[in-house]
DNA sequence: TATTTTTCTTAACCTGCATCAACATAACCT
DNA sequence: AGGTTATGTTGATGCAGGTTAAGAAAAATA
């Protein structure tokens, strides 16, 4: 069960047997049916999230009620509202499985006791962040850089497994446009090709 | 001279004054004048530094040689490609100083050097990382859910500063308009008062 | 001070995507 | 299967902000 997140974690940093097996002993293995909420507005969130299965949205609702998706999750990702979680605030956003899911989570006190218990965690965390941050900054660029169609064509190259999973108005969501002007790309693709 | 420096490194972890010495000898002291680069696309970026005095912009040129400023950095602030500098690969962005500037520089070796050496800055690292991260997902945020008025109303409110210390079209390119939509901006807002 | 260069403003026109609305399909129930 | 709800398509219209262009104002330099 715990092979591909031990994978995860060594990306960066060598990790014996016996310190996985403490890193584990901190997490929690939980299932959550499709539509479970995991995280609603003006609530601290409380855990980070490694996805073993299923598929997760993070998201923030205006005043007219329309979802604004910030982050799809799928097996071997994280989620998490860092902002909320390193900072123990409020969180503006919904964290929502879209499918039966079942993942390993941590939560504040957890991870503080396993940093204290593992210090060379930080390390492998702190790699993590970067990570994530990277990620993040480059989807923030190409957000100004490229056009809505570039943006979807990068989306299908990146994520072929998600087009199936997930529903359109939730990807041109995603994407930073309406359901309707993906409709449009898509068939101007097509009569491109 | 590290007055503020230390300030900035003990706001998350307790620093004793001889471990805050052994960190200020991994950084470097460095002045440069105006219109300096520290970063050229292509290059790999081999700092992360702390601004003691004056002002930086970390910005990408499209095909057309236009402009996209990423960020601003002024006294107080780190300033680094940290996907460059992270993943030691070449960068897309430029990073230029935009007054006489001085800063505390560490470069990829020395930071490794000093982890080993206080293993706890580790964490520190970590958690300036997660505010680094907080922070873009805002702007990130904003982008996709404000409008360009009320990002530049943000935008004066956080750096009241700045305003005088930059040219206005590259505020406007900072906020991903153009510098007449801003001037028109600046415009109505005047007339609505 | 005069002159050049940089920055800012205003106006006319254009475009990509939003909005609104109507309908078409597909998926989900009983 | 038949009805309901969720999802996707297409068209008409609107608007925020882009583009182009020309001139004004401010800053840098001689």
């Amino acid at each position: 069960m715990f092979q591909a997140f031990d994978k995860n974690l060594r990306l960066h940093v060598d990790l014996s047997q016996q310190e996985l097996e403490i890193v584990h002993q901190h997490f929690q293995h939980k299932t959550y049916p499709k539509k479970t909420f995991l995280l609603k507005a003006g609530q601290v969130c409380n855990f980070e999230a490694y996805l073993l299965k299923g598929c997760i949205k993070r998201y923030y609702i205006d005043q007219n009620g329309d979802e604004t998706i910030l982050q799809f999750a799928v097996e071997d990702w994280w989620v998490s509202d860092i902002a909320s979680f390193c900072q123990q605030m409020p969180s503006r956003f919904y964290i929502e499985t879209m499918e039966d899911t079942e993942l390993l989570q941590i939560n504040y006190q957890n991870k503080e006791l396993l940093f204290k218990r593992l210090p060379k965690l930080e390390r492998v965390f702190r790699l993590l962040v970067q990570r994530a941050y990277a990620v993040l900054e480059n989807r923030f660029f190409t957000g100004i850089t490229d056009s809505a169609e570039d943006r979807y064509l990068q989306f299908i190259k990146k994520y072929p497994g998600l087009l199936q999973r997930v529903p359109q108005y939730q990807i041109a969501s995603y994407l930073g446009i309406t359901p309707e002007a993906l409709s449009r790309i898509k068939a101007t693709l097509t009569r491109k090709k």
